[in-house]
Parts: C-alpha cells; structure tokens; sequence
RNA sequence: UGGGGCGUCGUCAAGUGGUAAGACACAGGACUUUGAUUCCUGCAUUCGGAGGUUCGAACCCUCCCGCCCCAGCCA
C-alpha cells in the first residue's frame, strides 16, 4: 500500500473512533476552524484547517464550522475575513452554510454572563489594568483577592448591565470570574470575561461596547455549536481548566472536548502572524500573498499547489512534540504534485545566443514537443526552430569541468526535440572577454533530437527560437530567511536574518511562443529549470511574468558543490601541512 | 517540587509489555531526448539518562537531565 492510500491516523483520530465506539457524542463528530480575522492565513492554519476539516469529512456525518473568533474588533478587519474565506476554499475545503461568527452569540454570551454573576461567579471588577496585573501575583507567589470581589450580585448585575449601556469609560470596569486568587494555573485567578471597548464592531456595528474575552467566548461558541472536538494548539493546554470551568458552572447541555496539539514549524520562514504582518508593514515583502510568504495566499500566488499542501500537512502528521519540519518536505510535496499534469515547455533565463551556420538563413522549422514525458493526454505543441536561438548561459563552457556534458567547443549535445549542434567557435568582446554568441553546426539528420546512426550524445539542452521567443520578466523566489530557525537566533530584529537573495528578478528571459495565451496561474515546468507560474497581478498578455515555485531537483548541483567543498578541504589540509 | 506539556534516525513520525513502520534528507547504483521523473541499495543492536519490575521494556515503576508554554482588559 502507498503512503498515500494508506489512512492516516493520530492522537486525535484515535481518541475520536474511540468515544464514536463508545457512543459519547451520539455518533457525532463536529469540528470547527476557528480564526481570528486580524490577518492572513498561513501554513499553520492550513495545518489546522486539514485537520478540522479532514476529520469531518471522515465520517458520514462529520460536520466542520467555519467560525470567525472576531471578539476583538480593535485588530479585526473585514478584507481579513475575505482573505480567509478565499484561501479555505481554494485549498480544498467546503464549510457550506456552516459560517458562523463568535459576534453571531454576544446576545447569548451576554445572557451567560449574566447567568454567571447570578450564581455568584463573576463580578464586576474596578481595578485599572496595572492593578489587576499586580493583584494577580507571579508564576510562583499566589494573587490576592480584588477589593471588588465581594460586590453584591445585585450591584454586580446593576454595574454590568450598565457597562453594556455604555455609561463607563473604556478600562474603567471589567466582569471577571469568580474562581481562585490562588490558583497555581494563572489562567484560572479571576480571569477577566468582558471589556469595555467603545468601538464599532466590523459585524455588529454599534451594538455592542463591551466585548467578551476569549476564554469566555470560545468555550461557549463550541458549546453553542455543538462541537464534539475542540481542537487546538498546545499554548492553549493551560486554560483548558478555564475552559472546562465555564462550561460546567453554566450546566451546558454541550460540553466539547478540548484537544490540544503542537503548532507547525518550517524551517526557514516564520509563523507568528505578528511577525508576518510586521513584515508586511515594512516592506520587507510586497504584501501578504508575496510568493515568499507563508500565507496560504503567499503560496498560491507563487504556485504551489492546494493537493500538494494538503499532502504535506498529511505527511507532518497531528503530535504533540514541537518541532521543526524541514522545508525540503514541503517542496518535495509541491513537485511531486505537480511532476504529474503540469505541461513542460522551454524557458531561457539567461539567454546566450547561438548561431547555426549551416542552418539556412530564412528557413523556420516547426519541430513537436510533447508536453509531458509520461503523459501523453496533454498532447504536445509546435515548436518553432530557425538559425539563431538562444540557450543557457550557463549550458555553455569554454572549457568544460569534470563531468559536464552541456556545450563545449568542439562538442556535440543534444537541443531537445530538434538537433545534434556542435560548437565551432566563440565570439566574445575584445575587451570585456564576456561571450557574445557562439558558432554552432548542425547535423540535419538529427531531426527531432536523435540520430540514425545511434551515436550517443550525453547532454541534451534546452532552447528558444530567438526571433519567435517571447521577451519576459521572470521571478526567482527561494526562502526569505538566511537562519534555519529565524526567531530562535538570538537576533530582536528579524530583518537581519533575512536571506539577501530571496528575490532575483530576471528581465530578459526568452520563452517559447506556446506560452503567449495563458491565464493567469498556469503552472509549466521548464524543463532542466524549475516549475513556475504566471503570475496573478503583474503578468500581462504583452509583458508575461512567471514566478518560480521550485526548482527541480539538480544532482550537477550537488556535483558542482561537492566538487568545491573537496577543493576547499583539500586547500585547508594543504594549509594546514604548511603550517606544520 | 508554582502550574501545564514534551523528549523514538539530521528532520517529521508509527509503535502503548513480545523484541524499532514509513516519509523527507543524505550516500551509492540503474535507466533516461529534462543532470528531472522512475527504479534499486544503504541509512536507530536501540528509543534523553540511570536504576528497578519482568522470561521479555521505547512502552510499567523510581529518580535525574533537557526543551517548550503561562503573570494581555490578545487570540
């Protein structure tokens, strides 16, 4: 069985299957995915929202919410919500009508606490922030009781009723929970259950002054819900006693499971949405969906696929250890997702010109290129071949290394799907020695890249016809940090663990014709380059630009730095003797 | 002994008393009109450490060590 047929199982799925065997939630299994709209979606979320989202789907009556935990209207905005809306779906998910808002229960939430103070167990509170902070104690010395604790239910009731009719000033009161000054678990001294912030909410416009906390409302919307299991991150571990609290005083008849699990890491990128709308702010990126972010819009606009990101979440799997998943899985997951059905077609990005001398001058070829090396359904394109065209720089030497079998004087290669060429001469700039163009022949019985006389010719290269390419602008992403672990280095400002070369900008580039009339967001690979996108905003019919989404794999690569990496030791060993 | 968690290959991760899955990465090799893909092969005598229980321990017990989270009127 591959691993991909093979079913995926957790903590959380089993502890699931195990209350479905015992019947607890009456066969039901409700999830939701919870986000705060107060800024873009990222490979974490994505994390959860397969989590939550793939549960559901798992069982016949699975269900999973969408929930905007909007309780804070100060750092919340509508085009978040947007944002967010879009990227689930485009990742793959379906919350049909279940989109709920936690703002959608401000009546109920209202009526809880209300419910709460009857019972004695909150209390409207007085003290300003500072001194709530210092009544609350330390990590290792208990709180002490707030003076307002043993306010009257009457006159609790009266001062709440009176902060949600606007009368005070924002700070000035608060409704906390009556619980235990002393408890060891911070969470659970007479934590705070509702504010007074006169602002507009983004969904209840004025309605409201006081907002509640998200220890108050969370609970209850999953309560309200009906959510069988709550899932979340494992910061969240400690106010699970809070969150168990609320829902028993209440006597609820819903009381949802709190699981807890650990959060995702990549190596190489950040994901602490703070830190990612910071560099938003600064400019260091051009916004959210900037190819090199994290987001989930960052990565569809810099081609990954929503399969091959949903892949990878299967692949990381649901734990409670923090760690560091690897980059490379995450684009290991991208090409081999899209190795299967994206078309192939030949890009130069640093164009060398190479004349054919015995190709005559006016003749134009239209030569056939599949589009997929084992897939014959996509077909194929023409590809047009005439006397000048433009290959790689970098598929040409002078003088050829160890194990290079590109073009090289006096050698033969492959143009892929049209001719055996040999390099005859070079013509380069008397002063600069830089190559301008370079003298090739070819071998007209090589139609189509193989010859009948079975030569072999080990280098095959690609190319573009030079007067029927296509000018465009390509991108060249790769990771935005230059430290495996970007917030763990010691280093306050983030900016200085930024990799320099996250973002190379080819102007020049010569593309086939075939890739004249794509929408945006076609994928291609260029072959012996990388996979690429055109790209959502800035690609236009006349000025095409494409953005790179990953490389191939390139074992010359690991060649080259093998080779350099044994120079360099050698050198140091030779160092070394001298010393000696 | 403030509380809550977590420690299995370089990285994720199965395993929950019967003798260490898998994936990525890495290293070799085969094939190849992409130095791609694909395909072989190798890669933890050992599960943070030390004791103990047991015929048998990564799994149970004891102690120790390391790492993460918590003192927002953020979520």
């Amino acid at each position: 069985m591959s691993e991909s047929e093979s079913l995926q199982s957790d903590f959380i799925r089993t502890i699931i299957e195990q209350d479905l065997k015992e019947n607890k939630n009456n066969g039901r299994v409700v999830t939701r995915f919870p986000p705060e709209p107060n800024g873009y979606l990222h490979m974490g979320h994505a994390k959860s929202i397969c989590l939550n989202f793939g549960v559901a789907a798992e069982h016949p009556n699975g269900i999973c919410y969408l929930r905007f935990d909007d309780t804070n209207p100060s750092k919340e905005e509508v085009e978040y919500m947007e944002a967010i809306k879009a990227d689930i779906r485009w990742l793959g998910f379906d919350w049909k009508d279940r989109l709920r808002h936690a703002s959608d229960y401000f009546e109920q939430l209202y009526d809880y606490a209300v419910q709460l103070i009857k019972k004695d167990k909150a209390y409207v509170c007085s003290l300003n922030v500072d001194e709530i902070r210092a009544y609350r104690g330390t990590l290792k010395e208990p709180g002490n009781n707030s003076p307002f604790r043993t306010r009257s239910i009457e006159e609790n009731l009266d001062l709440f009723a009176r902060m949600r009719a606007g009368e005070f000033e924002d700070g000035s009161h608060v409704l906390r929970a009556k619980i235990d000054m002393a408890s060891p678990n911070l969470n659970m001294r007479d934590p705070v259950l509702y504010r007074i912030k006169r602002i507009a909410h983004h969904q209840t416009g004025v309605k409201w002054c006081i907002y509640p906390m998200y220890d108050f409302t969370h609970c209850l919307s999953d309560s309200i819900e009906g959510i069988t299991h709550s899932l979340c991150t494992l910061e969240y571990e400690d106010h699970r006693p809070l969150y168990d609290w609320v829902l028993d005083e209440l006597e609820v008849d819903c009381h949802p499971q709190q699981i807890e699990f650990a959060k995702l890491n990549l190596s190489y990128t950040i994901m602490s949405k703070r830190q990612l709308l910071k560099l938003v702010q600064q400019g260091v990126v051009n916004g959210w969906d900037d190819p090199r972010m994290p987001t989930i819009a960052g990565m569809r606009r810099r081609g990954y696929s929503p399969e091959s990101i949903r892949n990878f979440c299967r692949r990381i799997g649901i734990g409670k250890k923090e760690g560091v998943v690897d980059l490379s899985l995450l684009e290991y997951s991208v090409r081999e997702e899209l190795n299967k059905w994206v078309p192939r077609v030949m890009g130069v990005l640093r164009p060398l010109k190479v004349i054919i001398d015995n190709y005559p001058e006016d003749r134009v070829e239209e030569l056939d290129g599949p589009l997929h090396p084992e897939d014959d359904s996509l077909g194929s394109r023409k590809l047009p071949f005439s006397k000048v065209i433009y290959i790689e720089q970098n598929d040409f030497r002078e003088k050829a290394p160890k194990k290079f079998f590109r073009l090289v004087p006096g050698r033969e290669v492959r143009l892929r799907y049209a001719y055996y060429i040999k390099c005859v001469d070079v013509v380069k700039d008397a002063e600069t020695d830089e190559i301008l163009e370079v003298h090739c022949t070819y071998d007209p019985e090589t139609r189509g890249g193989s010859s009948p006389d079975g030569r072999k010719v080990k280098g095959t290269i690609h190319w573009v016809s030079a007067a029927h390419s296509l000018n465009a602008e390509i991108r060249l992403y790769d990771r935005l940090f230059s430290e495996e672990r970007p917030e763990d280095t010691g280093e306050t400002e983030l900016s200085s663990v930024l990799n320099p070369n996250s973002l190379e900008i080819l102007k020049d580039c010569r593309v086939e014709p075939y890739l004249a009339k794509f929408e945006p967001e076609s994928k291609f690979q260029f072959e012996r380059t990388g996979y690429f996108c055109v790209d959502a905003k800035d690609s236009t019919k006349e000025k095409p630009v494409f953005n790179r989404t990953v490389t191939l794999r390139d074992s010359w690569a690991k060649i080259v730095k093998k080779n350099i990496d044994n120079k360099k030791k050698a050198q140091s060993k030779e160092q070394g003797r001298n010393k000696q």
